[in-house]
DNA sequence: ACCCAGAATGAATGAATATTCATTCTTGAT
DNA sequence: ATCAAGAATGAATATTCATTCATTCTGGGT
């Protein structure tokens, strides 16, 4: 997470402003990947190009493949960056110990999944798009599996903390994590539509 | 529905025939959908291309520009088709009047949404890969949304039904059905990954 | 047996697009 | 001031792909 605040905004070319900029690599990146994330909520993945993306960042065309080897590898390290954020921004409520009670903890967690406007409306385009190719591309799937997984078992030992606490009896925590985030996953797609 | 039996099969090129072959207009389009709901799974929605899908139902280039006017057209009956069956099934268990029993009614809805092979894994994919791209075109958001309020509708019906009979207290039914609906959603999404 | 409406074909076309790279520009160091 | 390293540019290239259409073929009607 190079950008803090997280937020995905920037694209405003000045203006009367040409004069090349020279920036470090990391800012760039992120400038492109931000940018792709824009265009893919705004044209759907199969409509971004190059010139779009890097029109849309405010540069020329040759920067994507200079910053990003290609068209792919910069697709790709867009879903990561979308993954890790959102699995991070789970992972770090779940874990962090600034939250001690556990319903405000839960209740903190719902508010980062279902809260926030635009942004996150973006990135659930994003999010998709890359879902309905995973099927097709190993490599999407491996990305979104390997930061899914953790980010279930965080939920999970949580829910193991909340039964035992409250001692509720016959209830799975493994098979409440399942259900409790296929919920907020199809709530998120109907929010979509 | 064409297809009375909603199977995906068929792209037997049938080793040595060569010879073409005249059929009706209705069976060539159904004929190209499916094989396009095939190449979506296989390769996603992105790389799709009209080579893939004539190639994949064993037919030339030139015949889906003649069935269908463009691939943009192509792609939208695709949608068309396996929203209606997905959905047309739903309704029908849902406002068929061969089950009485309403918990049988729910048994079998649940069935028809989560079992079934393949086929059901393939219009999945499909079903996403469109998900995907709806926030960028409104065609495909008017297809799905349509048919998904019917759906939405027919559901809270059910479980108003359900309600009264088991005279449950306190249950929104319009709630319980988007909660219903989320989590099934959610839970194809799993399936995938 | 013959015809022909229209179904099917696939080579050709042209538009769109990813990628390359020779050149230009910027900045910080000397 | 000058320079070198390397960041940035964008015209040119090569490829891929949707779409067209002149031609071929099929099968039912006569």
């Amino acid at each position: 997470m190079t950008d803090a605040s997280g937020a995905v905004t920037e694209a405003l070319p000045e203006a009367g402003s040409k004069r090349r900029q020279i920036r470090p690599k990391a800012e760039r990146r992120q400038q492109l990947i931000d940018a792709t994330i824009r265009c893919i909520a705004q044209h759907g993945l199969s409509a971004v190009t190059m010139q779009m993306v890097t029109r849309e960042a405010g540069l020329s065309v040759g920067i994507a493949n200079l910053h990003f080897k290609s068209k792919d590898n910069l697709l790709k390290e867009t879903l990561r960056f979308v993954a890790e954020e959102y699995h991070g921004g789970q992972i770090e409520i779940m874990e962090g110990g600034d939250i001690l009670d556990l319903g405000e903890r839960l209740d903190a967690l719902l508010d980062f999944q279902l809260g926030r406007g635009v942004t996150q409306r973006q990135k659930m385009s994003v999010w998709f798009a890359y879902y309905g190719e995973a099927g097709a591309r190993p490599v999407y799937q491996k990305i979104v599996s390997t930061v899914d997984r953790l980010a279930a078992q965080k939920l999970e030992a949580l829910f193991i903390q909340i039964i035992r606490e409250g001692n509720y009896r016959g209830v799975d925590a493994r098979e409440l994590a399942t259900g409790y985030s296929a919920l907020i996953d199809g709530l998120h797609l109907g929010l979509l539509v």
